[in-house]
DNA sequence: GAAATAGTGTCTCTTAGACACTATTTC
DNA sequence: GAAATAGTGTCTAAGAGACACTATTTC
């Protein structure tokens, strides 16, 4: 889900990406963390920067030159934004802006695909979780399911997680083993070329 | 290779990378295909942003905020710059200013992941080339070798070229066939997950 | 014929996904 | 025992890489 906060009364969209301008002698590193604790009262588990926009059509705040940010955040946080601020589906969108529906959709794009390059989701779990949660934040931000005995596979194969010796029971059905983020070492991962389309 | 600029004499740093200031009312896409215009003589094969740069260290000019693209253009292309212009091996830089060094690190980076994603490589081929050609590009952008056998199944599978009837005769060696880059339809290319450590 | 380059056939190994199974819990 | 969830064994298909081969040219 997105978090959007309410633009001024009179603007034609009622709904905006949380923004902030840049201000002098500041990182825009920075500056997004500081955005991302305000608007979230908490620090984001994992704060990135997607790319800058400066094309024709102009961000609500007049600025020529927008830079993207994606912040992640687990499920139970709530805003503590000073007005309004509502999560909404990625698939059911109020009316944003027009730069910043595309910006919305580059971050998604880039989230997915650095999805397979970095260890982003145990950013979103507790020290200790079970494999089937983990799972379960994969197929959230890649919006599919994922086959089981196959995700624990590569799992397995990347030397990403180590067992602990507790197991959590979580309601009926068998208890699960809970696992640490302990990543071993590089694998020597060449692929082959891929011919994406 | 990369295309550098002179600096100023009286700065430390001699060589930097083609930069030009954002002016009011200008895309960054534009100001962009300008810059590389000026500067190579030629219209790039294909211009792509990467990202912002905002940390600590300056930009040579003392702006605040720097905004890398990359822009690939084939072998022949002189440099048109007023002023010394020259290319360097990225295995051997000359030192730059902190910020750049950062900038030109993720733009390759960057280059090399979106190969998978994208026909980056035939933008950088005649509309005619042979399949040796094409292996060739990959192999300089990726910085290493390629399997022959493997590459032609991999491309065959993606039906991203399509033969002409024309052979080219490049001196000893029987005669290559020349290809087109003629994409078919999209593939259901949905990977499963890799753990990129 | 030798050297050089283009292109292919076959084998092995890895891995994603399907399917079906076993294991352990609550009700 | 039924239902629910965790976890695994095996098969198949696709694809990457190794290796060796054939094909066609120049010298």
């Amino acid at each position: 889900m997105v978090l959007l906060v309410r633009g001024p009364a009179q603007s034609r969209e009622k709904w905006q990406l949380p923004w902030r301008s840049l201000r002098p002698d500041e990182t825009l590193d920075d500056e997004a963390a500081k955005l991302a604790r305000k608007t979230l009262d908490t620090t984001p588990a994992l704060i990135e920067q997607i790319r800058a926009f400066g094309d024709g059509r102009r961000h609500p705040s007049g600025s020529e030159l927008s830079v993207a940010f994606l912040a992640l955040v687990d499920g139970d946080t709530g805003a503590g934004f000073e007005g309004d601020a509502t999560w909404f589906a990625t698939d059911d969108l109020p009316s944003l802006p027009p730069r910043q529906r595309g910006m919305l959709e580059a971050v998604l794009t880039s989230l997915r695909m650095r999805l397979d390059h970095g260890p982003i989701a145990f950013h979103l779990l507790p020290p200790t979780f079970t494999l089937t949660q983990l799972q379960e934040i994969y197929e959230l931000l890649l919006g599919r399911r994922l086959h089981k005995a196959s995700f624990r596979r590569s799992l397995h194969a990347a030397w990403l997680v180590e067992p602990t010796d507790e197991w959590r029971s979580e309601g009926r059905g068998r208890p699960a083993q809970l696992f640490r983020y302990a990543p071993k070492k590089r694998r020597g991962g060449r692929r082959g070329v891929r011919f994406g389309n």
